[in-house]
RNA sequence: GCCCGUUUAGCUCAGUCGGUAGAGCAAAUGACUGUUAAUCAUUGGGUCGUUGGUUCAAGUCCAUCAACGGGCGCCA
């Protein structure tokens, strides 16, 4: 095979350097061609940038360059040189071309600007083009600077499960999970039954469903390992049909043993800080493209170096809503205290009011989930939300509730079940054995991926997005 | 789930007062001394989202459903 003889376009750019037999493997972009000489521009997917091929007049008919069209797969061997022409500094003279893999006239990616929509309904095609193919490398680079970062600051990486027989935190509705026959129960005699699903039946012996957060056992290990955080997917069936959410989605959730909610809203600010700094020096080819032709106020990279430069403010619920009780600016919906705040809130708050990232925290314990640790008011709870311009809510944490009657107060007025077959009470009894202060986040990664990309809909950040009607590809 | 908008050529869109359809780009063909999403010329390409209604006549007016886009709620 070719594979491990080829050399990649990005590497032979970057050496830029004038080199003979060499041997490329990529798609071709566009071809041009005149009397006297002949150009294809190929890319394999290793960077932005594509190799220019120049084939002589006398050589075109002995490539047969008519069948290779834009959209085709080649492999070109021949020597890399110093470029006649403007715009790159090597280029490649073709020994051999072999056409791969031929497209018809009708290749949907044309030479011309497409619409984000239309790119979405051929997203088996969409990440050959230039936008959506920085947009994979990007994420995946970012992905790995999620770990690098938890890795470095000794964190160990949690699998949490993906199927579950608990409703982690009421965070949403759920996916079942079943191997029952649904159309065997629907075609059942209802006089046989009394209409209630047998799920001793079930493959698990109980209802379960996709996890909608890892967080209540990555609490489990954060108390043997001291920090985890996990990254993977998570489920969430809510119809919410908007530009920043999705029913599957990828979270980041660390969990620290012997932190409050300050050390929680630190960590959160250095990790954010952290991926900045990380995309500003190893994402270059990416934000550059982001800066220029994503984000139309040209502000993208600018605003990763004041998330580097400047410190996070840090705001309690109580003093935002005297904040924006005191904004000039006329609310959809009245601020009063004990309301969750809207979307509207949070965006004047981060991008009116702070103009930069705002972690708002003690939330009103009504209004946030059971687990997290009643403050000392016996009103709030140690929550945190952090919420960036734009995107508005892109972390949510807290501190957990690791007080045994506290926590069983909560979850008895939440109605959560606490028997051991089905419900929550290994995550109450864990408060039982050597209970400490512990504390955790999530990120949300397309919401990352977005706000440092400047990209507006969360459907164009990942390459195959789950949607309320669309699971398709 | 609610509100608003859109649906016409492969793509992006025009289409006036209801009278059977247009542009740019793309494609194909040709021209062109090194091009950078090349340029210039020519050609082909349409069940006007679905179903129904009003009318002598519907891309155009009305209803319906659907898909897509935007906003809201829920959240990450």
């Amino acid at each position: 095979m070719d594979y491990f003889k080829r050399s990649r376009i990005k590497a032979l750019l970057t050496e830029g350097k004038e080199k003979n037999d060499v041997m490329i493997l990529g798609w071709v972009r566009t071809k041009r061609v005149s009397k006297n000489v002949a150009f294809l521009e190929i890319n394999d997917g290793s960077g932005l940038k594509n190799i220019q091929v120049v084939i002589e007049a006398t050589d075109i008919e002995k490539f047969n360059l008519s069948s290779i069209n834009t959209g085709a797969s080649v492999k070109i061997m021949g020597n890399l040189v110093k470029s006649l022409g403007k715009g790159q500094s090597v280029e490649m003279q073709p020994t051999t071309i072999e056409l791969l893999g031929s497209a018809p006239e009708d290749y949907p990616l044309q030479k011309k600007r497409h619409s984000n929509e239309f790119l979405r309904e051929i997203a088996h095609l969409r990440p050959r083009t230039n936008l959506f193919g920085v947009i994979n490398r990007f994420r995946s680079k970012m992905a790995y600077a999620v770990h690098s970062f938890f890795q470095g600051q000794g964190f160990y990486y949690a699998h949490t499960p993906i199927i579950t027989a608990n409703d982690a935190e009421g965070a949403g509705e759920t996916f079942q999970v079943t191997t029952l026959n649904l159309q065997k129960l629907l075609n059942a005699d209802p006089k046989k039954g009394n209409g209630i699903i047998d799920y001793s039946q079930d493959f698990f012996a109980s209802p379960t469903n996709l996890s909608v957060s890892g967080q209540l056992e990555a609490e489990i290990l954060a108390t043997a390992l001291g920090d985890v955080y996990t990254f993977g997917p998570t489920f969430r069936a809510e119809k919410s049909n908007t530009t920043r959410h999705l029913s599957e989605f990828w979270m980041i959730e660390p969990e620290m043993a012997f932190a409050d909610l300050q050390t929680d809203a630190k960590m959160a600010e250095m990790f954010l800080k952290y991926l900045a700094q990380y995309a500003l020096d190893n994402c270059q080819e990416e934000m550059e493209l982001f800066n220029k032709f994503v984000d139309k106020t040209h502000t993208r990279i600018l605003t990763l170096e004041n998330i580097v430069k400047s410190d996070f403010e840090t705001v309690t619920y109580t003093d935002a809503v005297k904040i924006l009780e005191n904004a000039k600016k006329k609310f959809e919906f009245p601020v009063k205290w004990g309301i969750d705040l809207q979307s509207e809130h949070e965006r004047y708050l981060t991008e009116n009011h702070f103009k930069k990232p705002v972690a708002v925290i003690d939330y009103p314990k009504d209004i946030k989930a059971f687990y997290m640790r009643l403050n000392d008011d016996e009103k709030t709870v140690a929550a945190m939300d952090v919420l960036v311009p734009q995107v508005g809510e892109i972390i949510g944490g807290s501190q957990r509730e690791d007080r045994y009657d506290y926590l069983e107060r909560a979850m008895i007025k939440n109605n959560i079940p606490m028997d051991n077959e089905h419900g929550l009470g290994w995550y109450l009894e864990l408060r039982k054995h050597g209970s400490v202060p512990h504390a955790g986040f999530g990120l949300g990664f397309a919401r990352l991926l977005m706000y440092f990309s400047g990209v507006s809909n969360v459907r164009d950040i990942i390459p195959f997005p789950r949607t309320p009607k669309n699971a398709r590809f």
